[in-house]
RNA sequence: CGCGGGAUGGAGCAGCCAGGUAGCUCGUCAGGCUCAUAACCUGAAGGUCGUAGGUUCAAAUCCUACUCCCGUAACCA
């Protein structure tokens, strides 16, 4: 039995860089992965690279390398990226090794076996220059190839082919009825669609070796490699232990399986991850209940999509380079912006002023200025010191109340996956923070010896929520907080479990550091 | 009539599934405070929720038609 919150991301094709878009996966698999550690979860979280494919191989050729040699170069990009956003995975996917590959191969030659692969011939308009067949789509009003395929010849070609159809009418069957297959729900009506029209199709797997060397070859036909889906996809469980070799230190994959959720773009939904994929499943031989749920998260425009990569001034061009942007900006920041300024599921437009404007608005404006006030008045007014006091107001007492509303506002969104509307239930939260700290004015009530009591119930208070506020966003900004937890002289808060951030984290005589800024505001004139 | 998403104050968005005084952030204007990162707090201006009909006591929210944007059309054999 599965025990692990178990999340995936698509694994992303390493013929290049990583760009906005696949930082923004990642970086919501990596928060909602630390938030349900924080709801008490095991978890486990897979990311990785896709390495195979024609792209590659003609790349590594242009280069002259071998593939391989290529591949870990570029596989590199990837990593780095990860680390400079302080991505925390448990496992790392990539297609080339061997025990993906022994995994791979299994079941296609199990699926072979129980003739649900089989071989056929093809006949169709082959582009010798971009080395692929073309479909109608291809051709232009006249009906003929453009100059952009070169010679198109009329050509034959064997395959092997998986009976797709054979699974067709118990995916549109377990689609329908089930509830978190897919999320968000808008996006069933798509796939329902795309299932009516996937009817009677067999899904090509496989390409001859002329063609494509660089693959997981067919166990029972080693003329022929297989293509993208039966590799890329069966990462989920490879790397999950699925079939795992003795002494594998794999993960156990009973342990993990089903996963809770991949995470993916809109653009992978269909046909791969809604129809492919559980059909394959399918054919292994999982049932309705090992299906995992997709969690489809939708794009970051660039400047609304009216801006061409090739329109792009550089600096544009370097503001979508992850890695440049947390160089720039620190990765607490790139983390927040990804989650905060995009509702999960829709396309928002990627833009740094905002960026920028968030971090300085909601994070050094809001939230740091509040741990700096807060800390800095204990510091200098009870030698930071929090102490009993046994006065207390309405004032107060809304905001211990508000505390509890908010975590719980806080963690219905997160359940969601709603990371941004569980960042905006906190920026609420901290607001009012604020607010009751000009309404409690407790530089006053220090200047009046009488006012002792009332002043160290006030700033006891804003030590409190500055641990609590410590906790909630650490999913999302994991350094900062601990800087925060730092100069609240609170390790402790570090391995709390949600359920139990109640009021009285701070126990009376704790003594808190001198703060300094932990956001320091961006100026965006400095270049 | 391919399919899906969107159209809400100057900008960016939420609300729509389960109808009931239109909400958030930024920006703008006026004021306050001084503990704090020129941060914080208070108040104000600004929207007939794409258009036209319909259902209803009541519609941004449900139904119908239309307009304009965006994405995608998949067995890439």
């Amino acid at each position: 039995m599965s025990d692990t919150f178990y999340t995936t991301t698509a694994i992303d094709y390493t013929n290049g860089k990583p760009h906005i878009g696949h930082a923004y996966e990642k970086v919501l698999a990596d928060v909602i992965t630390r938030y349900k550690k924080l709801s008490g979860n095991k978890t486990y979280f897979l990311t990785g690279v896709d390495q195979h494919g024609q792209k590659v191989q003609q790349t590594a050729e242009k280069e002259g390398v071998h593939p391989a040699t290529y591949v870990r170069k570029t596989t590199k990009n990837f990593t780095n990226a990860w680390k400079s956003l302080e991505l925390e995975f448990d496992g790392w996917a990539e297609t080339m090794d061997d025990n993906h590959k022994a995994c791979v191969a299994d079941i296609l030659q199990k699926l072979y076996d129980e003739g649900q692969i089989y071989k056929k011939q093809y006949k169709g308009f082959y582009s010798i220059k971009q080395e692929q067949f073309l479909t109608d789509k291809e051709r232009d009003e006249e009906g003929n190839f453009g100059p952009e395929w070169g010679i198109v010849e009329e050509r034959d070609e064997e395959n092997y082919y998986f009976k797709l159809s054979d699974h067709v009418e118990w995916l549109r069957t377990f689609v329908e009825k089930s509830e978190d297959f897919i999320i968000p729900s808008f996006r069933k009506a798509d796939v329902v669609n795309a299932i009516e029209r996937a009817e009677d199709t067999d899904l090509c797997i496989s390409r001859p070796k002329e063609r494509l060397r660089w693959g997981i070859e067919l166990p029972f036909d080693s003329e022929f490699v297989t293509f993208v889906w039966f590799d890329a996809l069966i990462n989920y469980i490879s790397f999950a232990g699925y079939n795992k070799p003795e002494g594998s230190d794999l993960p156990g994959f009973d342990k993990l399986w089903p996963a809770n959720l991949h995470i993916i773009g809109k653009d992978i939904l269909i046909p791969s991850h809604s129809i492919y994929w559980p059909c394959m499943l399918h054919a292994i031989g999982f049932s309705d209940e090992q299906m995992p749920s997709l969690l489809v998260h939708g794009f970051w425009n660039i400047n609304s999509g009216k801006v061409s990569k090739s329109e792009m001034t550089p600096e544009q061009a370097a503001m979508l380079d992850p890695v440049n942007l947390v160089e720039k900006f620190g990765a607490d920041c790139v983390r927040y912006y990804l989650v905060r300024d995009i509702h999960t599921g829709k396309d928002s437009n990627f833009d740094p002023e905002r960026l920028v404007m968030l971090f300085n608005t909601e994070l050094a404006n809001n939230l740091g200025n509040l741990c700096n006030r807060g800390l800095s008045m204990t510091k200098r007014f009870l030698n930071g010191a929090k102490a009993e006091s046994d006065y207390d107001d309405e004032l107060s007492q809304d905001l211990r109340a508000q505390s509890i509303t908010t975590i719980a506002t806080y963690q219905e969104a997160m359940e969601r996956y709603a990371v941004s509307e569980a960042l905006e239930a906190v920026i609420k939260y901290i607001t009012l923070c604020n607010q009751y700290t000009d309404k409690q004015a407790p530089w006053s009530l220090a200047k009046d010896e009488t006012k002792m009591a009332e002043l160290t119930t006030v700033l006891g208070h804003l030590t409190e929520v500055v641990a609590i506020v410590s906790v909630l966003l650490k999913p999302v900004i994991p350094a900062a907080c601990e800087r925060i937890q730092k100069q609240l002289k609170a390790d402790f808060l570090a391995g709390i479990n949600i359920d139990d951030l109640k009021w009285g984290l701070i126990p009376v005589g704790h003594e808190v550091a001198k703060p300094k800024p932990v956001f320091p505001r961006i100026s965006l004139e400095e270049e």
